[in-house]
DNA sequence: AACGTTTGCAACCGCCAAACA
DNA sequence: TTGTTTGGCGGTTGCAAACGT
């Protein structure tokens, strides 16, 4: 049966808190830990349903809050983690440690949402909405789509994998350390991780990508000898065959690709994700079937990243492999990274940036307005936007520590 | 100045999954 | 093993402030 509802009691207030029930609650918590947040309103003294408490707890009250306007590197932060993580809000808070969740959902919908779209950028997908007009060859088009689609899903299947370990290892480190928890003198227990959504145990999963290549060729093309190259990827979709199919480009993925989210990271080995137009070939083997598990963290330090990219209208080859610069806060990458991301963001918007007293980022505004963004721009700057737009996110996969809340 | 519209944000709602009995 | 409780999450709403006409 369904639970009943935590506010079902009549005369409970609801709306905005008044300054007397924030103290009241503040108080309460500060001197016994909220406990069982249920109990909480009546030994509080607030009329109050304890969901309501937690909520005003969690995204007002507690201490260790930052509010006001976000910085153009949170800005930037929110945007990465949302290509990867989809609407996981929790998730990206995680990794903006003094921002609320319902901040994050907030900002991102009154904000980014409109900024990305603004430059043409699917805020749901994070691509771009305006292919049609780069491309006469309706197939190029979607290849070309989809390499994109292969990045992004190779670095969330990365970063997804990376959640789930540092989950398991903050939960270790907390049992060892609960003073951490100092703030919050009943918060969740030690050995309970941080809410994320699991990462599916057992055989790795398929790209998806490759199942939307596969769909978009199985139409017209028979699939020749795909159907057990997907190996242990618990029916992963089989992109072996695809072979000379594709006009424009392909995906081409190293035996280590595969590995990048599910094994073989630690050997400081290359992880490769190529894109060679003109042929096409393509795996998605789980290899040994092994989801990289809690005691190899480590691994992922030393982790050394290579995505090429070549397709028939784009040719470039970049590398992050840079682990001196794994900062927490700061993606970096080849190049500037920060700064031509930030240039990218901007370019589209002209609204209000903020000072960020956090992170002492000044103001990038610059002179990049009237720009009209990377959607407005001719083709070859579009590409090269839309690429360095995803190039960020890889980097920001690439570059964060293993320590990082996030990953 | 008055009115209508848009924006930003706090708070609520319903669902889900883990914990518990 | 099953049903219930609880906490957490993401989506949505309501309202006040800001803005435009």
């Amino acid at each position: 049966m369904g639970r009943s509802p935590c506010c079902d009691k009549v005369g409970l207030k609801k709306g905005p808190w008044t300054p007397e029930e924030d103290q009241k609650l503040l108080a309460y918590i500060e001197e016994h830990g909220h406990g069982s947040w249920r109990a909480l309103p009546a030994k509080a003294g607030l009329q109050r349903c304890g969901k309501s408490c937690r909520l005003r707890w969690t995204n007002y009250l507690r201490p260790d809050i930052k509010r006001g306007k976000f910085c153009v590197q949170e800005e930037q932060t929110i945007i990465q983690l949302h290509a990867l993580l989809g609407n996981r809000w929790s998730a990206i808070a995680t990794h903006l440690p003094k921002r609320t969740d319902n901040e994050i959902k907030n900002y991102w919908n009154t904000h980014l949402k409109k900024r990305l779209a603004k430059m043409g950028i699917d805020p749901v997908t994070h691509k771009p909405k305006t292919d049609a007009i780069l491309s006469t060859d309706g197939q190029s088009k979607n290849a070309a789509n989809l390499s994109h689609m292969a990045q992004w899903e190779s670095a969330r299947l990365e970063a997804e994998a990376r959640l789930v370990r540092q989950s398991k290892l903050r939960s270790n480190s907390f049992q060892n350390d609960p003073d951490q928890f100092s703030l919050l003198p009943s918060s969740p227990p030690p050995n309970k991780p941080p809410s994320m959504v699991p990462v599916p145990q057992g055989p790795p999963r398929c790209l998806d990508i490759l199942k939307a290549w596969n769909g978009a060729w199985s139409n017209s093309n028979e699939l020749a000898a795909g159907t057990s190259a997907g190996g242990p990827g618990a029916g992963a979709a089989p992109v072996t065959g695809l072979g000379g199919e594709s006009p424009t480009s392909t995906l081409s993925y190293s035996e280590n690709a595969p590995q990048m989210s599910s094994n073989g990271i630690g050997d400081n080995s290359t992880t490769l994700i190529e894109f060679v137009g003109g042929n096409s070939s393509g795996s998605c083997e789980g290899t040994t079937g092994n989801t990289k598990e809690e005691g190899d963290q480590e691994d992922w330090k030393g982790m050394n990243n290579s995505v090429s990219f070549t397709s028939g209208l784009q040719d470039v080859t970049w590398t992050s492999a840079d682990p001196d610069h794994r900062h927490h806060d700061v993606p970096s990458g080849g190049g500037n990274f920060v700064e031509r991301f930030t240039d990218l963001l901007l370019s589209s918007n002209s609204g209000d940036r903020s000072f960020c007293e956090g992170c002492g980022e000044s103001d990038h505004n610059g002179d990049v307005s009237g720009s009209g963004g990377a959607a407005a721009g001719p083709g070859s700057d579009y590409l090269e936007d839309n690429k360095n737009y995803w190039n960020s996110i890889l980097n920001l996969v690439n570059s964060s520590p293993s320590d990082s809340p996030m990953f």
